[in-house]
DNA sequence: TCTTTTACATACTAACCGGTATGACCGGAC
DNA sequence: GTCCGGTCATACCGGTTAGTATGTAAAAGA
């Protein structure tokens, strides 16, 4: 059962590196050490390896990056940015260069193949009903202004980082991103009391 | 010479539809009823031909679709908002299903090729600088804050609308897209004086 | 102890892809 | 008339890819 662990986390890098499609079998079994026989025993295809992909270690980023830290806090907002400046600051480098698991996949596969954007689509459905709830328990605790609808907030926020993140990756450029992180960080002020 | 212009329609839709990477010659070349032999007449390489992509129908695209409506324009904002409601309503379906081109491009080539990532950069360089010099025009008028920064606000508005693109990409649903939209709506009002 | 099943490794296949080599057609220069 | 460069079509090649068929060592079961 380590076999599939080891298999899955290979994947998972080899996919936020390449993408899906470009990411070969052989690069993530020359990562692991294994062997063809290996991944066809624990997997039927190449598909299935990247849904379980999704449903594990991609489901795991979420939870923990953006899910975890929000959950019971009075300031999501102070939480939102607290995430971008702790967290961020220490895995720069590698979202630089390689932008957000998530949003790559959702970019990539969403168009071809509708078992990949469902499940992508449920993690993003997470994302925005957990977002809401805090920023609902925001307003109940005053640090969130009362006149906005917090499923559309929370939409838009989700929006505006997926595309900070590949605003980044595509400029590569640390300015552009601070740039970014500003207006998103103004905005974010903007949902105040 | 206009066997040039057609190879470059097909490579811009198919890039569109499938990725630069997936986006098969052969595909390409059956859309048009041409073969190899014109291809590589007037295209090295396909990554020339994806180069010439960008600086030709991806520019086009960018051009009209967000950056001629800005042009001298004393309420930016309304112009955004504007581009979005007529523009986006007729062409809506594709958008939906296939994403801005810009974005895919971007996001599926940055980390991939250094000669894609910087011509894609280019274009929004541009973008931002002209969407920069439209919030201060818009500023000088009166229908934008003067407590804004525009190079900020520019390039957050930049990263905004890739991602709520990119959301509706992956959401395939009008309501989500919707919700994007409306908090994106909600956020330019948040930048009048 | 014998058998069966699990968990892999090895070697191979069929398909597809970008790219190339070659040649045909065709309009203009002379 | 003929040569010639530009514009394509056809046929083919090497490499890469997901997937498969087969074998095997070890654990599990009886």
């Amino acid at each position: 059962m380590a076999t599939r662990q080891r298999l899955l986390a290979a994947a998972f890098q080899a996919m936020h590196r390449d993408g899906f499609r470009a990411a070969g079998l052989n690069a993530i079994l020359a990562e692991t050490g294994l062997t063809k026989g290996a991944l066809y025993h624990h997997f039927p295809s190449k598909m299935a390896l990247g849904y379980a992909v999704i449903d594990g270690p991609l489901r795991d980023y979420v939870e923990d990056w953006w899910l975890k830290p929000l959950e019971g806090a009075d300031d999501p907002l102070e939480g939102l940015a607290k995430i971008i400046r702790s967290r961020l600051r220490r895995d720069l480098p590698a979202m630089l260069k390689l932008g957000c698991p998530l949003n790559n996949l959702a970019q990539e596969m969403a168009p071809v193949d509708e078992g990949f954007r469902q499940r992508v689509e449920a993690l993003y459905r997470d994302w925005r009903r957990r977002l809401a709830r805090a920023l609902r328990h925001g307003q109940h605790a005053g640090t969130v202004s009362t006149a906005i609808e917090v499923d559309v907030t929370a939409a838009f926020i989700i929006a505006a980082l997926q595309g900070a993140f590949g605003q980044a990756k595509n400029a590569q450029d640390m300015d552009v991103f601070r740039e970014c992180l500003e207006g998103f960080s103004e905005y974010l002020n903007s949902l105040r009391p």
